[in-house]
DNA sequence: GCCTGAATTTATAATGATTACAAACTGAGA
DNA sequence: TCTCAGTTTGTAATCATTATAAATTCAGGC
């Protein structure tokens, strides 16, 4: 916990528990949770905790650019930390977002037809590879 | 609109005026609009027209493929017709949508990670050469 | 230790895009 | 003309997000 109240410190963002705990969560999970999931997984532990809080949180941590945000279900945001440069796969099946390890060849470009490029995102659909193999052996089963 | 409703009719959508005319507007558009923005437009000559046909609509012509949805903004779909592939471009100052001709290098892949792709987008944002002009011509001016 | 004020959190209301639903309408074929 | 399935319409409901204002927290000065 300590890490993330000096991650905090360092962006300049005053250390509450509330968002440490938001910051810790989203570092610690995998599954790009949307702001009502980060809400519900943190209220056992905090328990006075306001989804409006989530929400200014996150737009705080997006503006410091620790956190992204992911548009690929087209219905809500998903969350995920910021590390490795990577993209993400949403299974059309099994509705989870996966982190797929992609570099677009031209991933570091600063411009396209003359616009300037400040961010660049890839997302992908598809069947994902656990679904795939669930399918082929359910298939053979029948 | 004998066009649209022979390409609704080879699509399989029965080609009521609606249908036809949100089509059409897709087709001569090239602003990406929201549903909103299609039903308002499309409002003076088919007065009758319900927001709900809109989104019916667009949800059969995405399914038959003639129609892609933009998640770009995050706030709500933005719509366009498939044609060429291209990918877009979010104007952070001035909010517009455009078309930037891109592909990604592995853009025809069907797989990664071993996930089965059918879909890939990219999306990019940042300031698009009109307001970087504009920008650069009002910096001289002061 | 207490006071003060600014930042933060909270609960709640409001907004706005989208979806659900059921009644009205349409049009092809009997 | 009648019927019925498909379509459209208006309205209500849903749900993510934002706005707002009151309550809380907490650092710095007394």
């Amino acid at each position: 916990m300590e890490n993330y109240k000096q991650l905090l410190n360092e962006a300049g963002i005053k250390p509450t528990i509330q968002r440490i705990k938001i910051l810790e969560f989203l570092d610690n999970t995998k599954s790009h949770p949307t702001a009502d999931a980060i809400y519900s997984a943190l209220y056992e532990k905090v328990p006075t905790l306001s989804k409006a809080t989530v929400y200014n949180t996150l737009d705080i941590l997006r503006q410091k650019k620790m956190i992204s945000a992911i548009s690929i279900t087209e219905s809500e945001l998903h969350y995920d930390m910021v590390k490795e440069r990577h993209q993400h796969f949403l299974c059309t099946q099994c509705g989870k977002i996966l982190d797929v390890s992609f570099n677009c060849a031209r991933g570091e470009m600063d411009t396209v037809d003359g616009h300037q490029v400040a961010q660049h995102l890839c997302y992908f659909r598809g069947i994902c590879r656990n679904c795939l193999k669930e399918n082929a052996s359910n298939k053979s089963n029948t």
